[in-house]
This record gives structure tokens, sequence and C-alpha cells, in this order.
DNA sequence: AGAAGGGTTTACACTTTGTTTACATTTATG
DNA sequence: CATAAATGTAAACAAAGTGTAAACCCTTCT
């Protein structure tokens, strides 16, 4: 499933783009400034930002711009109203990827955000290869040892951030923002038992592991290959 | 070898165009307008067209118009500049079958290229192959096992769409909308229904099946088969 | 060694999601 | 017009995924 971060600060749009996005199999995450956009940002695996320019405390430029200095290439689809069109070079000169202007026609956003997704699918193909394993995050599969498994989605992509940084130690609370959501009330444990699970579904596997790092949390190590001996 | 027509009027963009494409294994054929991309495809066997809008005489749009007037679905990958985007309900309204946004990455044209010829080879050679078992999308017909099943439409829709992308996941959503149409308020369940009809029908086809991918939605998978090559 | 503080494992309960069935409604067909 | 076929809806049912808790097992430190 894809997420799609809404930044807008006018509730009755937020959540019309939301219940359309929804509808049409995204799932739509929301913010009502830039500021919030990037906490958001920081936690969640977002695909793609459609973002009104006019904000309180952070408009869309300045996030796009935060965006692009942080090096990310995140597709970012601007909302403007005719007024502020009139400094248009403004928003591109920042990053931004297409925009739309007011008033939003919601099949038009359907068909932008479409179009921008197909591209950013291209340049960066959303798998990772460590060894002769590789993690399909689009299908939730693992390619692994000549067969191909669908994971369920927490312990997949509980495994697709572990194994994204390897040897980067994640806290079970990093771990659970970033999967299970800011504001969710779930034990820390329980990312225990996912990992406990994962380790028990790929334990014939020699390409990764997941190491304890006591009183920290955990990481994922690339094995080294036995092209070599044993 | 698959010709492909480039409509543009910057020569420089034709030029590369040509290039990229010829050197894919496509042969370009080049058209400075709509004008003389119309008097082209008059006479030469096209597969794809890749149009500018913003061209003299005959722009990207009524080209398209052209064409899609005429009968012919040949697929058109539409080059726009952002500013183009003003009147948006153009572009699409006349049949565009993608579109890309300069400043143009070739790569990125070459992946559209070759998502929109296999498409339209789906689209016109109206079947699907799948080990033994073909479906033919202009008899709602299925060969299967040495019979041929004539299936209701949504359930044939259904599947065709499925096996066309063996391995890609489709939500519900997705699949209602094409199948169903954008506007229908049928509920998704019916999605569920109908694949249980489908798997009823074909439990004893070898050669594809339809996956539940928990909480995303359905794929199709063909099934390796004993004996048989590729 | 023994206690304390993690971490792991297991079993189970609960929730969410998908499947199946029966039936009502609509649409095609003779 | 009658009948059958196709489609949609709803409800009962089944299963997978997920979370919780408790028991267990290490390591570390005094």
């Amino acid at each position: 499933m894809l997420n799609i971060l809404v930044v807008e600060d006018d509730e009755k749009l937020r959540k019309l783009f939301a219940a359309v996005l929804t509808r049409h199999g995204y799932r739509a995450v929301l913010a009502e400034n830039g500021e919030e956009a990037l906490a958001i940002l920081d936690r969640e695996f977002i695909s793609l930002v459609i973002s009104d320019i006019m904000m309180p405390k952070m408009d869309g430029y300045q996030l796009t711009k935060s965006l692009r200095d942080a090096g990310s290439d995140l597709p970012v689809l601007m909302i403007t109203a005719k007024e502020d069109f009139e400094d248009k070079q403004k928003g591109f000169l920042v990053g931004t990827d297409d925009y739309m202007v007011k008033p939003i026609d919601v099949n038009e956003m359907l068909l932008r955000v479409g179009a921008l997704l197909r591209r950013a699918r291209i340049v960066t193909e959303r798998k990772v290869v460590c060894g002769e394993t590789t993690l399909n995050y689009d299908a939730l599969t693992v390619w692994c040892d000549g067969e191909e498994v669908l994971l369920p989605q927490k312990e997949f992509y509980l495994l697709y951030k572990l194994v994204s940084y390897p040897n980067k130690i994640f806290t079970r609370q990093q771990l659970m923002d970033e999967i299970w959501g800011m504001d969710s009330d779930t034990d820390e444990r329980t990312v225990d038992v996912h990992v406990n699970r994962i380790r028990e579904r790929f334990k014939g596997c020699p390409d990764f592991k997941i190491v304890t790092v006591r009183g920290l949390g955990y990481k994922a190590v690339r094995c080294p290959q036995g092209g070599e001996g044993e």
C-alpha cells in the first residue's frame, strides 16, 4: 500500500483528498502544515507528498526545500491558489515535481499522482537486495533461496526497515513509531515477537541476520557469503 | 521491428528521442507537427506515438483527437511542459494514454514506451496466454484443459485483468475502478465474491492461481508447469 | 552464586480480513 | 412473458495476523 502525505491546512480539503485517495487504494496520511509534515516524514514511509503552498507555521515552499536539502527526492505535488501563482518560479525552483491550481479537480489529482508515482517507481525501484535475497516492497515478498515468500505486513515492513539500513541499530521505539505509527499504544515487546517470527521464518537464509543489541534494540547484518570457504 | 512516431517541433529533442529509441531496438519515424504526423500515419504502420503538445500547425491535442475520432486506439505518450497543464481537461479527455512532463528523462521514456506497448499488445491481440490456458477477450471465453468456457462479463474481465499482469497486486478498488467504472457504488466485497466464483470455476486449472494478499488485494500467479518450457 | 534486568519463546486470545453461502435483484434470452 | 443467467448484498463462517502475557533463559554485576 502506498502512503501519500496530504499537507493542507483547510480541513475540508484535507478530508476530501484523503477520502478520494483512500477510495483509490492509497493510504492517506494527514498533516496541517509543513512542520507536522516533516515530523511524519521522519517516521513513516511516504511515497508522495501533496502539499498546499499557503499554510501557517511552515508553508509548502519551505517544506519542499527542507526535503530537498535533506537529499530526498520524494515526489511533491504542489497545490496553489491562483493568487499565489504570480511567483510560480518560486515553487519549482525548490524542487516541486508537479503542481495543480485551485480549485482542485480530484480526477486530475489522481492522474497526476499516478504519473508521479509511476515516474518515482521507475527511478527508485523499491527493492532491497542483500546477497541472494531480495525484498520487494510493493509485493511484500521476499525472494530467498529459490522461492518467493509473501510476508504479513508488519513482519515485512519490520524486516524491510532493518535490512534497508544494515548495521544501523533501531530502538524498539523507533521501529514502533515507523511501522505502527506514533500514536499506537501497542507494547514495545511486540517488536520482539515479530523479530522472533522473522528469525524463525528465515532461519535458513544465509544472507542476513537480525542481531539483538542488548539495551538498545535490533539491527540487521549482511552475512559475508560463501563463494569463499566456510 | 516496432515503429515509433516521434512528433516534436524542437529538432534537438526529436533527434535525441530518435537516437535513444533506435539504440533500443525501435525504429523511429519523425514528424515536426501534427499534420506531418497524420500524413505519416496514413502510409506507415506505427505502433506508438510520442508527441509533444505545443507545436505549430497542429498540436498534440488535435493530433490525438484526430486519431481517436478516426477510431484508432494507437497508444499516445504525450510530452507536456508544466505550463501546458492549465487547460487540463483537454489532454486526458482526448485519449492520451500516458504523459511525461519536461524535462524528459530518456530512461523513463523508454520504460513508459515499454509499458504502453505491452499494454497495447494485450489490448490489440485481445487474448492472453498462460501456460495451456488462453483467455479470449472478444469472446469472453477461456480455453483451458481441452475445452472452451464462456464466462460472465465481470468474472472474465476480472480474470483477464489479473492474468494480464501476473504477480502484480491489485487492490479491490483498482479492480473496481477498472471493471465496474470509477463511479460505481458497488461494494468492494463484491470483488471477493467474483474471485471466489473464478476460483471455483478454475479449481482444476493448473496454469494460474489467484492469490490473496492480505490487507492489500489480489494477484494472479502463473504456476510453473511440469515438463513444459517457455 | 544469586539477583536483576533484559531478551526469547510459547501459547493463546482477539481482531481484522477474507471466504462462502444463500438469497434478492437485475438483466438477458427464448 | 417466463425463464434462466448474471450480478450484487448480506450474513455466517473461517482464517490469518497481531498483541499480550507468562514462563523461560541469558548476561552482567555485585
